[in-house]
DNA sequence: CCCCAAGAGTTGACGTGTCAACTCTACCTT
DNA sequence: AAGGTAGAGTTGACACGTCAACTCTTGGGG
């Protein structure tokens, strides 16, 4: 546990802050392209079928009381509708829209363009490779599912 | 503006994967010894001197409005205090108290000891070299400062 | 059959961040 | 010196996330 050389906070620093303007980009694109977060974003893409809510929890690893606030303000804006499961069910299930598939589709194009923009073609095949295998071992080792 | 393919996506995915768990385990390291918030702890270890709200603002790369909410919740916890520039100035400065000074200087050291822990010790010479040229060339793209 | 324990979903209180509008002071112009 | 204007700081409305408490249904034991 020893501490952190002026270097390490150095190359610390350097790359937070390359992180946080790499994300707050992505953010603004999808705000100022499709008009949506990125937390509506990512229900949009992963909502492709009616499923229940606690599903769609499990599916982006967030908090059922999160996905339902965010349903909830969603659905005031027209793009996701909750129904009733017919059958004996009795529960509620989600699905999208027409606007919030047209949506989807959209943004998904728009995210895809600024992600390849603002990282992929600047990556070296050797920068690549070094963070795939960190994320990979990082992942690992928090969370060895 | 090409799509990505699915090995782009792959890639991407547990990049930012690996990012959310990494930030996520920084934030619970840093609330669980010190029992603050990240952006608490910005504030505690850029506040050295007495300084204006704007100056801190602008050092952190931050909203003026973020850090006056910010500094009225701590300062309702006695972790900094808003003075008055007494000579002709008159603007209100800011500074840390004796125990926003304690705070500092423990949660300088536990964040130390988890980045080092979670990050520097399991990154290779290739894997550093690698994140680092990366995060100066975008941040110069994004920021060309 | 009744009760109640478990699970799904929602809600409310609160902390936090953004944006825009507001206050206040200092300085500049005439 | 009066007025106006720019900059600093604050405030309020709202979006978003977390936590804990709540509702409602379901599916058993007695």
């Amino acid at each position: 546990m020893a501490d952190m050389s002026p270097e390490d906070w150095a190359f610390w620093d350097t790359w937070m802050c390359a992180q946080r303007l790499l994300v707050r980009e992505l953010d603004r694109g999808l705000q100022r392209d499709c008009g949506i977060s990125k937390a509506e974003y990512s229900v949009l893409v992963t909502v492709r079928r009616p499923m229940r809510v606690g599903e769609l929890a499990d599916a982006l690893g967030w908090e059922k009381s999160r996905v339902s606030h965010l349903l909830t303000r969603m659905e005031k804006r027209g793009l996701v509708a909750r129904t009733e499961d017919g059958a004996g069910g009795r529960r509620t299930s989600i699905e999208l829209t027409a606007e919030g598939r047209r949506l989807a589709a959209g943004a998904t194009r728009a995210h895809a363009g600024n992600v390849r923009r603002l990282v992929l073609d600047a990556l070296t095949p050797a920068q690549a490779e070094a963070i795939r295998s960190w994320s990979e071992e990082l992942v690992e080792r928090i969370e060895p599912s």
